[in-house]
Formats: structure tokens, sequence, C-alpha cells
DNA sequence: CTCCCGATAT
DNA sequence: ATATCAGGAG
């Protein structure tokens, strides 16, 4: 089988087990997405919601104009269980301010602009423009599309841009959204990083490191 | 390549 | 104690 039919079959699997994805990520603008995402490094979704509730929703801080006035340190506190939080609330500052001057306070849709703000690179901008406006210049490559797409076989090396650019040519253009929506979901239902759930997973068949697995406890499961 | 860095599961 | 979490910049 080859690596564009395997992920066929898999992509099948996975669309009939959660059906249409959706955003694990709470926003309710473009820029509440984007400082989501940017405060997503190294950092789970849920503790991310915690953070932007507290921040969007009961404090009403959600617009460039209000980060791009306020002190760093008081950002600084406000995002600080996120981790990295010196460098995220530098970001958020310096991208507020960039949105104000040069797009009247909006978020950009073209990928080299939206590069260009503060702590904003490719997987940031992929999910932006994916969530948002659908547009799928790319393919998402974070923690979790790298760790399944090496395991499974489809990739080998952890260099996202390589990753994203051989993804590209295997996965059919209308999946290109979906795709790191199944991943990422698998990834942290079944396929987790520490400890593997193999023996439960769906697509365990199209997987070198699963079927490795399982063959080697004695759970045969072709 | 290193650094940024708190919260959580194991 | 340690690995890991929707990464990006220098």
């Amino acid at each position: 089988m080859t690596k564009k039919q395997k992920v066929k079959k898999i992509i099948a699997v996975l669309r009939e087990k959660f059906g249409k994805p959706e955003c694990a990520l709470n926003y309710e603008t473009p820029f509440e997405l984007l400082v989501a995402v940017s405060l997503s490094a190294q950092c789970t979704d849920k503790r991310v919601n915690i953070v932007t509730e507290e921040m969007f929703r009961k404090k009403g801080i959600n617009t460039p104009k209000q980060f791009a006035e306020m002190e760093l340190e008081e950002i600084e506190t406000l995002v600080r269980s996120t981790g990295f939080y010196k460098n995220k609330a530098k970001n958020i500052k310096k991208t507020s301010e960039i949105l104000l001057e040069k797009y009247d306070g909006e978020v950009p849709q073209e990928m080299d602009k939206l590069v260009e703000l503060a702590g904003v690179g490719r997987k940031t901008a992929n999910v932006v423009r994916g969530q948002i406006w659908g547009l799928a210049e790319g393919i998402t490559v974070d923690t979790h599309v790298k760790r399944l797409t090496n395991l499974i076989g489809l990739i080998k090396g952890d260099n996202p841009i390589i990753i994203e650019r051989e993804l590209m040519e295997m996965v059919p253009r209308e999946y290109w959204i979906d795709i790191s929506h199944y991943l990422i979901l698998q990834g942290r239902d079944v396929c987790v990083a520490r400890r593997p759930q193999c023996d439960r997973c769906e697509i365990n068949i199209f997987c070198n490191f699963g079927r490795k697995k399982l063959k080697k406890e004695g759970k045969n499961n072709s």
C-alpha cells in the first residue's frame, strides 16, 4: 500500500470516529484565536482555555488596543500559568501594536503577513487561517502531528517544515485542514506520547509502531 | 542547536 | 523525578 492510499484509509477511519472536528481552543474573534494559539505553545488546550476565559470573558480584555496599552507585567501576570510567559506576553503586546499600526486592529488573512507578527510562525498561522477563513495554504504541524506521522511511518524526522511539505504530497487537499485535527484528537485520546494505547487504536493496522507493538505482545491484529 | 517555563500525568 | 503539553526566535 502506498502512503497516499494509507492516508486515505486513515482519514476515512478517523472521520468516522470524530466527525467534523472542532477547534479545542475557545474564542469568539480572529484576534482571540490568534492569542489563544500563541499561548498554546508547550501548553495544554485546557490550560489555555482557563487563562483565556479569565482574560477575554471575565476581565473583558480581548482587543489589540487593550493589550497594546497594557503594561507588560500586567499581561505577564494574566498569561503566566501557560508557561514561557515572558515571551508570550511580549509577543501579544508587540503583535497588538503591529495589528493597530498596519492593519487597523484586524487580523490579516495572508500567510506572509501573519508570520511577520510577533511569536506567530507557520503553525499558528495555519491554525488561524484554517479555523477562521477555511484557508489551507499548508497543513498544521504540531507536536501530535509530528509524533503520529512518525509512529505510523508516513514521515521520518522532526523538521516541521519538511513534515508539512511531505504531508501536503500525500493528503488530498480537501483534508488539509481536518487531517491535523484528526491526528491531534487521536494523539490526545489514544496515541498519547507517554504510553500509546495501541491495543485500542482504530488505526493500528496502518501504523508501523502499533503493528510491531501488538505483535510483540502476542495480540495478533492482522 | 538552545532558550523560553508553568502545570500536570506518570 | 521526569516527560510532556495545538511553538517560535535567536
